[in-house]
RNA sequence: GCUACUGUGGCUCAGUCGGUAGAGCAGCUGAUUCGUAAUCAGCAGGUCGCCGGUUCAAGUCCGGCCAGUAGCUCCA
């Protein structure tokens, strides 16, 4: 028979050809490589059986999907070694994830991180007897005796709920059955480096209300060496942690007398009044007015936007001369208030209304984290009134806000088109028309996008932008969601030019989403080496000696008086010092000043982490600092 | 909120078998004026997260609470 391989050659194979032969037949390191196949597209066993015309291509341990494959079968390892450790444990599933895999498994009793040592032992066994790995079928019925033998109640509900006509497949290694839909190595000895990485407690099927059960992770790589490299760059990710270079460098605080509630420091509060001075210059290019609302308003408000009834869980309340009030937990309503102050036309549409506004919800307590999860958050807001027509010109005028401030500082970040949920409101053709506005305004960008169908708030479809901190894990910052319910609640209206009234439609922004959250990404994205026009401290005198000292500090003052941040180090210290505390301190620019420097009007340049570059003159220097703080340049 | 882990001077950490708390850095004082990543000496600083229990004796063992971390759920 023959099959076709990836580049189109054919293959002439004997009939009844195993994908593993296959692989020998083109040659025999692409055979020790091997770990899966894809036959026509598909990924399947390499002891799957050829037919005639199959389009065939193996996979391994290069490919993402070999990988995969590799920590897919590590999982199932993990589990045959708990099932022998814990025989009246119970599996739940075990998919693999980006970084390795895990395993959700029911104990009799709970089991800690020095109990996973037993079981990376037991692990190791396995491994080294080298069990084939083999694949079968059953009917539904056999598949659930199967496991109800087994005792595996997770499995049989798995497979009860496997919509009808699904093959419903086994893998088999040793005395270990696992229901998997594969496929898998061919046997345990492919395995050369794994690690279980920790526990934690997970939801049956995610739900908060099933049975919590002990998730296992661990990741496993093709390589020692390799697995080595992803825990060193584990442990430097954490150096970046947001929380350690927060209070390393004085940024904010976190006091358990305000829990989740952040306090800005002097370096912090620079820090989020120049990402605002930003935020205010290009808002203002683009149109923007800007207003503030009260934290306080009462509570017919809040019934009138619906919080009072879906969001109360969330938001803090008081009463004021007797009435019931709340926090806000959100601008829009406030904004919304703004709106109908006064009669709109057509003609001053779209109004896109700002709001740098201190938001405070009660978040559970397990959800509170660093910067990035907080209580009180400061949203850069805005809302914008407008005609359907302008919909998509609206849509893709904040996207390229957020896109030219996220490229402004490097950041690398996915984006989210969700549409329409279940219990949706609004028209089908409002709803057609705005998430095609949507998707239409990013295919018009160029932007890449993945689409969550039905992940859409009730009231309107959205655009989500992600950034990811420095151990990967992605926080939704920016925001583009829009809105037919609130203009509703708040009858809303615009005299269109037939001289009737109409209904707006509103879209709720963010381009940093919180303020405070975009602090914690930066510090982690820069390391706390915040480029010259970001960093608190931009220039730090250092005199040799008190000889310098009245110059260090007149330089230092004049360069302050020209709205840039510098400071001197006056301290009886040696010049190594000052040097090695401000390079701890991540200030940018050193600049050290002696008897020479006095002499000639000059300043010897250290640029941080480069050291010295040479000598220039007091002129020069400011002149480099101010282009390099106003070109907002990052390296 | 749930599961697991962690909590010792401002910071980073040590503290063995339960015997009554230790270092470095930072701080303060004094000396040193020294040209590119740590000058020397001295001083001061802690009811060991909190509450309770076991014990002759608890930082150490047990229970509860509080807080933090990882993950789940929920969200910017």
């Amino acid at each position: 028979m023959n099959i076709t391989l990836k580049n189109g050659d054919l293959l002439a194979l004997d009939a009844g050809a195993t994908c593993l032969q296959a692989a020998q037949a083109i040659s025999e390191g692409l055979a020790r490589a091997a770990v899966a196949a894809k036959v026509n597209g598909r990924l399947c066993d390499l002891s799957h059986e050829l037919a005639e015309g199959d389009a065939l291509e193996i996979v391994t341990l290069k490919d993402r999907e070999g990988l995969d494959v590799y920590r897919h079968t590590c999982a199932h390892v993990l589990a045959q070694a708990l099932k022998t450790v814990y025989p009246t444990c119970k599996l739940a599933i075990g998919p693999v994830i980006d970084n390795g895999f895990y395993y959700d498994v029911d104990f009799k009793t709970p089991i800690t991180m020095e109990d996973l040592a037993k079981v990376e032992a037991e692990m190791k066994k396995i491994i080294k007897s080298n069990l084939p790995v083999e694949r079968f079928t059953l009917p539904r019925e056999e598949a659930i005796a199967l496991m109800s033998k087994y005792h595996e109640n997770y499995k049989v509900e798995l497979i009860q709920d496997l919509p009808e006509g699904e093959e419903i497949s086994f893998y088999k290694q040793g005395t270990f059955t696992d229901l998997c839909r594969g496929p898998h190595l061919p046997s345990t000895g492919k395995i050369k480096a794994f690690k279980l990485t920790s526990i934690a407690g997970a939801y049956w099927r995610g739900d908060e209300k099933k049975k919590m059960l002990t998730r296992i992770y661990g990741t496993a790589f093709p390589k020692k060496e390799e697995m080595e490299a992803y825990f060193t760059m584990l442990e430097e990710a954490k150096k970046r942690d947001h929380t350690k270079l927060g209070k390393e460098m004085k940024l904010f605080a976190l006091l358990n007398e305000g829990r989740g509630f952040p306090f800005f420091l002097p370096n912090g509060m620079i820090l989020k009044n120049l990402l605002i001075d930003y935020w205010r210059q290009i808002h203002r290019r683009e149109g923007y007015v800007e207003i503030q609302t009260p934290m306080i308003l009462n509570r017919s408000l809040w019934e009138t936007s619906g919080h009072w009834d879906h969001y109360k869980e969330n938001m803090y309340t008081t009463k004021i001369d007797g009435e019931d009030c709340a926090i806000k937990p959100m601008n829009c309503p406030g904004g919304m208030l703004v709106y109908k102050l006064t009669p709109h036309s057509y003609k001053d549409l779209p109004i896109r209304m700002g709001e740098l506004g201190l938001v405070h919800r009660h978040e559970k307590s397990g959800q509170l984290h660093g910067l990035m999860r907080v209580r009180c958050f400061t949203q850069d807001d805005a809302h914008i009134f407008m005609t359907p027509e302008q919909i998509k010109p609206e849509i893709k005028g904040v996207v390229r806000i957020i896109n030219e401030v996220y490229t402004l500082f490097g950041f690398k970040y996915h984006v989210e088109l969700s549409t329409r949920p279940d219990n949706s409101i609004g028209s089908d053709e409002d709803w057609e028309r705005a998430t095609e506005a949507l998707r239409e305004a990013l295919d018009e960008l160029g932007l890449a996008y993945v689409v969550n169908e039905g992940d859409g708030a009730f009231y309107g479809p959205k655009i989500d932008f992600h950034l990811e901190d420095s151990i990967g894990r992605t926080w939704q910052c920016g925001t583009i969601q829009l809105d037919f319910q609130l203009p509703q609640r708040f009858e809303a209206e615009y005299v269109g030019e037939d001289g009737q009234k109409h209904r707006p439609i509103m879209i709720h922004r963010v381009v940093f989403g919180s303020i405070e959250r975009f602090i914690g990404i930066l510090i982690e994205h820069f390391a706390g080496k915040f480029p010259v026009w970001l960093a608190p401290e931009q220039v730090r005198v250092l005199p040799i000696t008190d000889r310098a000292a009245e110059y260090a500090k007149a330089l230092s003052d004049e360069i302050n008086a020209l709205g840039l941040r510098a400071s001197a180090d006056l301290r009886k210290e040696k010049l190594g010092r000052k040097i090695l505390d401000a390079e701890m301190e991540k200030v940018p620019y050193k600049l050290v000043v002696g008897d020479k420097e006095m002499e000639e009007g000059t300043v010897s340049v250290r640029r941080r982490g480069e050291g010295d570059i040479g000598a220039m003159t007091k002129a020069d220097f400011i002149a480099m600092l101010r282009e390099e703080n106003d070109s907002k340049k990052i390296f």
